[in-house]
DNA sequence: TCTGGGGTCCTAGGACCC
DNA sequence: TCTGGGGTCCTAGGACCC
């Protein structure tokens, strides 16, 4: 008869957020502002001033003007209700006294390769996740299946605290981890101890941890599906993996509604993937105000011009050329409109992406004043790299009228 | 007091080829 | 002459994530 040991899971998964990592880099940067209320984000001209006797002076929240989000918060602002992605102006309603400081992602960017390469000392296969977060697939990881004494998770909790003390070493900075089978409950599990977690789920977790949890807390279902999944009486996952799938197929697509059960019932193969290729490159801004197509042509024109230059030198940067340009344009009212062009040849210069890009603004009405205008290239290849050969002839295009321009388009920047 | 900037993936219809 | 099915590409929009 074989030993009954308690069976440890086919994978073991972790995932890795560091804790409020905008703000934590900016604390140590300002160590007199630990424990306030602290909000990265906005536009420039909020940079802390030196004073003549040594001290900083900040900005505070309530003298900011204009328009701009929270890009993150310290948990002192969280617990006045500022979060992520909130409009600044509102943020400010809340917490007039918070520091606003401007985003240095320069900054953010060397504190990501630093926590990365600490983590990758430990356990190689690694997949980038964004600037403050990664999965680490641990299954391979000498002692991670040891058990400890009589808990068979006790090797892989000593290799997560390894992690957790090698991050805080290389940056000063916590980080929250999550481990159980699967990337998915990995990511909700990195969540439920934070700041400074560790937190270990098992499939037999499942009723007690993971299922009274909100639906919004798996990663893929978003404010649109979780209002649905509200009107329809689901409002934990539990409730979720309990619902028919004939009542989820009503609401949702196939797909989403097959994957909104397996998800519920904590199932994910998804490997850790460590390594992906770009699928496009975009430049976008917002502007200070809406613009009008007519009235600020000079402008909008100056705009676009430099956004196809930034995108060319972020394609030369990095090494890519591509074979379709977009743009996107927001309206004043939040609409949004986009529009794509494909052209025979890859291309990499500014020039070419301003002349497609001017192409396909010309299909676009542009009475509305606009609040945003983006460039994107896609389809990207290396510079050399041969092209598999393109079934049909080019340019297998939609409807011919939608390629033409708008017939109430009198005037462009373009 | 409106809502940044950088992405990925999915859906869906029409064109076009075999 | 009419019918048709599979597969891929192109375009537009939208949901979602960090």
């Amino acid at each position: 008869m074989a030993e009954p040991t308690p069976a440890l899971p086919d994978r073991l998964i972790a995932h890795l957020d560091m804790d409020a990592f905008y703000a934590s880099v900016e604390l140590l940067r300002y160590p007199e502002l630990q424990g306030l209320p602290v909000v990265v984000g906005g536009r420039r001209a909020h940079t802390p001033q030196l004073r003549p006797d040594g001290t900083r002076e900040f900005f505070k929240l309530a003298d900011y003007t204009g328009r701009g989000v929270v890009t993150t918060s310290t948990y002192a602002a969280r617990a006045l209700g500022v979060f992520s992605a909130m409009g600044l102006m509102k943020a400010a309603l809340r917490a007039p006294q918070a520091i606003l400081l401007p985003a240095d992602f320069d900054s953010y960017r060397h504190y990501s390769r630093l926590f990365k390469a600490a983590v990758r000392e430990i356990a190689p296969v690694i997949e980038d996740r964004g600037i403050d977060e990664i999965y680490i697939d641990l299954t391979d990881v000498p002692g991670a299946r040891e058990p400890v004494g009589h808990d068979p998770l006790g090797g892989v909790r000593a290799v997560a605290r390894e992690i957790k003390n090698s991050v805080q070493s290389a940056t000063g900075l916590t980080c929250s981890i999550g481990v159980t089978p699967n990337k998915l409950l990995s990511k909700i599990a990195s969540e439920l101890d934070k700041p400074d977690g560790l937190t270990l789920v098992t499939m037999a977790d499942l009723p007690t941890r993971i299922w009274p949890l909100p639906v919004r807390r798996i990663n893929g279902i978003g404010p649109k599906a979780g209002e649905k999944l509200d009107g329809l009486g689901i409002h934990t996952i539990g409730e979720l993996a309990a619902a028919p799938q004939e009542l989820l197929q009503q609401h949702f697509g196939p797909g989403y509604s097959a994957w909104l059960h397996q998800a519920a019932w904590g199932l994910d193969d998804r490997p850790v993937v460590t390594h992906s290729e770009p699928v496009s490159i975009s430049r976008e801004t917002t502007f200070e105000r809406d613009l009008h197509a007519r009235r600020d042509r000079p402008e909008l024109s100056r705009i676009f011009t430099a956004l196809c230059e930034q995108l060319a030198s972020d394609l030369q940067r990095k090494g890519y050329l591509g074979r379709t340009i977009g743009i996107k344009l927001r309206f004043e009212g939040f609409r949004t409109v986009t529009r794509d062009l494909t052209l025979d040849e890859p291309v990499q210069d500014a020039a070419a992406i301003r002349h497609a890009a001017g192409l396909c603004l010309k299909r676009v009405d542009l009475s509305q004043r606009l609040r945003l205008l983006g460039v994107r290239v896609g389809k990207l290849s290396r510079p050399g790299e041969i092209e598999p050969p393109r079934r049909g002839r080019a340019g297998g295009a939609g409807k011919v009228e939608d390629l033409r321009p708008a017939p109430e388009n009198l005037s462009l920047f373009g």
